[in-house]
DNA sequence: GTCTATACGCGGATAGAC
DNA sequence: GTCTATCCGCGTATAGAC
């Protein structure tokens, strides 16, 4: 017993779609038109199954985001669960790079967001940090992963050696070649990423030191 | 003797206005019609000034920018100087918190911008950092500076507790409340600050002994 | 050189017919 | 649930007045 027509357009369908069309030309390129086009629809359809268009970025972002691994948390110890975590979450943007501009506004009313920072919130808590610090290391990593997946360094720069090499010398160098910009972006996530767990962890035995030695 | 008629519009006038209505309002709220109605003027007079909206927001993320002290350069040592600089880099930032998203593309034709990645890695070169290094921590102090000013922890959130508390337990706390958003992203800032600068001390200390080592 | 009037082609979004 | 028709605001190009 077929049903003969099962509807057009569905929200999985939509967001899907968006996400194609954002990968491939960039977060301007969507238009609830375009989308519509691409969907074989005419755009106000769209409004029977997402309110506005910031709710489909949402979703979208959404979708991306509920992709990252949270098993570590409550599995590893926390300095590897924090490494682990923040490797994939940053992996999971970087396959996406035309929405973390949209994305770094915030968590807002995206429910996978929400859950991962829930998630480390609650493994550096369980694993003996002050809820203060917890609060400040999610959002720590969260500016580490968002920064370097933004092009917040790399993008930007303009093609164009001449436009640097006369006023700004020091910049005159190899981190202007786009084949570079990846390689900066993902040295410096990494360069931050060690150095900030290895000295968290410094910190963490000071406090636990230090609740120890007020017990005794 | 005056000059009977000056010219009703300049860059400085049109930047200057272009920065109010974004500290107020949001980037958003920045059209053209409204930036030309604030200076009691008709939009196309603008184009006479600047050949795109994206050209005023450039020289608006500029003149805040350019603002930033880089006289630690030069006169501390450079992990004094990167604390000093950071702290400078951000307070200019969060005195204008809705250009950011913008000015997070990237440093693109801005001088100031690009002046600024031009001093803090022509420092760490002098100091002795290697390039590849020099470049990668100007990087990661952009993300923590970015990051922290960007809203990217505590705006988004949403004002509705009900919206937290069933789904999300650990996050029922007091960074929701708008007073405790900015406490959260500043003592997150510090605290990868110090933790950052401090590893790379040891780093560079290990570094320095390492040539040392290879000479002897 | 500076400003105005006007207009084009887009964008997001709505109302109401089928 | 999808359509057609439509609204309003946007960035900006052009032509012409002063």
């Amino acid at each position: 017993m077929v049903r003969p027509r099962q509807p057009i357009l569905t929200r999985a369908r939509i967001v899907h779609v968006a996400t194609t069309i954002i990968d491939a030309e960039g977060l301007d390129a969507l238009s609830m038109r375009r989308l519509a086009t691409e969907l074989e629809v005419r755009a106000p359809s769209l409004y029977n199954h997402f309110a506005t268009k910031e709710e489909i970025l949402d979703a979208v972002g959404d979708a991306i985001i509920a992709e990252v691994d949270l098993s570590m948390f409550g599995r590893d110890e926390w300095p590897d669960a924090l490494r682990a975590w923040a490797r994939a979450y940053r992996a999971a943007l970087s396959a996406h790079p035309n929405i973390v501009p949209f994305l770094a506004r915030g968590p807002g009313r995206r429910p996978a967001a929400l859950r991962l920072a829930d998630a480390v919130y609650g493994c550096l808590v369980d694993a003996g940090w002050p809820p203060g610090y917890a609060t400040r290391i999610g959002a720590l990593m969260r500016y580490l992963v968002a920064g370097s997946t933004l092009g917040s360094f790399s993008l930007g720069f303009v093609d164009d050696p001449e436009f640097y090499a006369a006023a700004y010398p020091h910049l005159a160098d190899a981190h202007r070649l786009p084949e570079h910009r990846q390689q900066v972006d993902e040295g410096a996530f990494e360069l931050g990423l060690d150095t900030l767990v290895a000295g968290l962890t410094v910190r963490f035995d000071e406090l636990a030191r230090s609740r120890t030695g007020t017990l005794s």
